[in-house]
DNA sequence: TTGTACGCGTTATCAA
DNA sequence: TTGATAACGCGTACAA
């Protein structure tokens, strides 16, 4: 692990310029240059990021925090995130809370220890860790779902209005006995999927409601699904939240024999790459997941660049995608 | 942002008790200990980890270097990982090297400055920046794909071997012309997957081989089954070595009405969420790969308390998951 | 244009 | 048990 004082040696200079050769800040003699270049090259030289961060004060280093790595909801996201910071010398570390809010604190934690550059997270609940990231001046930028208290720089998704239109779409396919298949309470996509599945059940007259939460997981779904079909008088519709819940659902209407868009019609929330593959084709609200990333982290490094600006809240649009899945057949 | 010493101003005490006390090390008077937790706590303190890595030499982070952040293989290969890493009070960093040799260079550069403690990583080709990592003594794990030249722990799958029952087995439920969509020459897991099913074509007299190579991604996969499906002699089956394939594989068969396990048979690699949800489910490989990330996880570990221990090459074994897309129907 | 010397925030050594 | 102090490796005033 040599230094910068053993290629500095061997060069025959100071530190001072191999640093300065090293990084091309000021003017150097170009036969001190490459005399350096070439000592450094032998010696394998790598500068000591810990000793030049810690010398700057400052790292380029972006935290990306996700709620779930196997979700590619995130991981396109995490794609758009990467590919901006790329291009503007940034690093991406990826960080999975697991919609857990003691890991998201710890790596919240880890950030703020890293001194990394800013974050960008998808809150797990009223995340509690989040204030000592404002605390220490630490560029924030909320990604999927809103930041409590305003101030903060935000993407998200019009997702209760989404949520609202793809009920309005299974009303105007001839579905009256809609249920929504969502996530815990306190996760701010759930709740709002559901307060649009409401939304357009109250507009339409239609009750009851037939709702169930549970974990933004396959298991969740396939639980949330029975529990429904279970009951009294059970859905002839289904909106399902999130891509990871729509897997246990499916799994448990194909249980049921029951087949999407002749016994049953659903829609589901991300448009995944398998969604077309399905038999039938899954009805989807796709939101844009690659561009929230990506412009999430135009923001944060605009933050970055400048503290004083005003705080930003971008809101997209998602779009649903009609397939097979919230077709009637019919009667 | 204040430092250690502002702690240790505001208790009363130096810096050095500060340091001992926070990190529990050396014995210190209980009384003292309490004061510089309340100091600290009041003052918003956050340990400058880059001043504290400095200092000792070591990083209680690993780097995670994977090809593809969207392939649920890798992402779960990352569950792996972290999971083991965490509670050995590791972080672990995400980067996706994209299956580009330049990104992964320049993440190893990255993971080599920051001084990580350990790499995982899945090399994209022949890998030079490897040799730097070795160099400087900085543990290696390689995951999925072997690295060229022996002495580094490795975490494998004998893929080889797994390709060439999966085509047994297609060759066992009647097919013969039987084809490969695999990727691109050079990446390992593509070439050893090619090598089996020829192997069995081999081992059962059958020709001609009906192979294709593109990108391990859907529109690799599309292209290399739209060209094989143009061909004279066109395949009555396919395996496929990549999920990502498969998808354009799956959407290229519908194109042309090719039902699978009636008109054509298919296997692929990796067990998706989605596979057994398709019409008809499919048959795959799959592959333990949450595990693989454990293991090489254990491994870099054991490497980073040990690095004079022997290297160690660990083979898992792959699964072939009969379902519906590999049946023949009776003629 | 180059070199000397200090400080970034910690931890570890050594005395007290 | 505690405190003063020297590193860790780098960048950058300041002086030459």
């Amino acid at each position: 692990m040599p230094t910068i004082s053993d290629v500095a040696r061997k060069a025959g200079v100071s530190t001072a310029t191999v640093s300065r050769a090293l990084n091309g800040k000021s003017s150097v003699d170009p036969v001190l240059v490459s005399r350096v270049r070439i000592a450094a090259e032998e010696l394998g030289y790598h500068p000591n990021a810990l000793a030049r961060n810690l010398r700057r004060q400052e790292t380029a280093v972006l935290a990306l925090i996700i709620s779930d790595v196997e979700n590619p909801f995130f991981t396109s996201i995490a794609r758009g995130v990467e590919d901006v910071a790329q291009t503007a010398g940034y690093s991406v570390v990826l960080c999975n809370s697991d919609e857990n809010a003691d890991k998201e604190r710890r790596y919240i934690d880890v950030a703020l220890q890293e001194r990394v550059a800013g974050v960008i997270l998808s809150p797990t609940g009223l995340s509690s860790g989040i204030e000592r990231l404002r605390q220490r001046g630490t560029p924030v930028v909320a990604v999927d779902r809103p930041l409590a208290g305003h101030g903060t720089d935000q993407v998200l998704v019009d997702t209760r209005l989404a949520a609202r239109e793809a009920t309005e779409h299974l009303i105007a396919a001839g579905y009256r006995r809609i249920g929504c298949v969502t996530g815990p309470s306190g996760i701010r996509t759930a709740d709002d999927r559901l307060a649009g599945y409401r939304d357009a059940l109250s507009a339409a007259g239609l009750a009851p409601r037939r709702e169930r939460r549970a974990a933004y997981r396959a298991a969740g779904g396939r639980e949330a699904a029975r529990k429904l079909l279970d009951a009294p008088h059970p859905p002839d519709a289904l909106l399902v939240a999130n891509s990871a819940m729509a897997i246990g659902v499916l799994e448990e209407l194909a249980a049921a024999k029951l087949r999407p868009g002749r016994d049953v019609g659903v829609v589901a929330f991300d448009d995944v790459p398998w969604a077309s593959l399905i038999d039938p084709p899954q009805t989807v609200v796709a939101q844009p997941a690659y561009e929230i990333g990506a412009e999430a982290a135009r923001l944060l490094l605009a933050r970055i660049a400048d503290p004083a600006r005003p705080p930003e809240a971008r809101t997209l649009a998602a779009r649903l995608v009609e397939r097979g899945s919230s077709r009637r057949a019919p009667v």
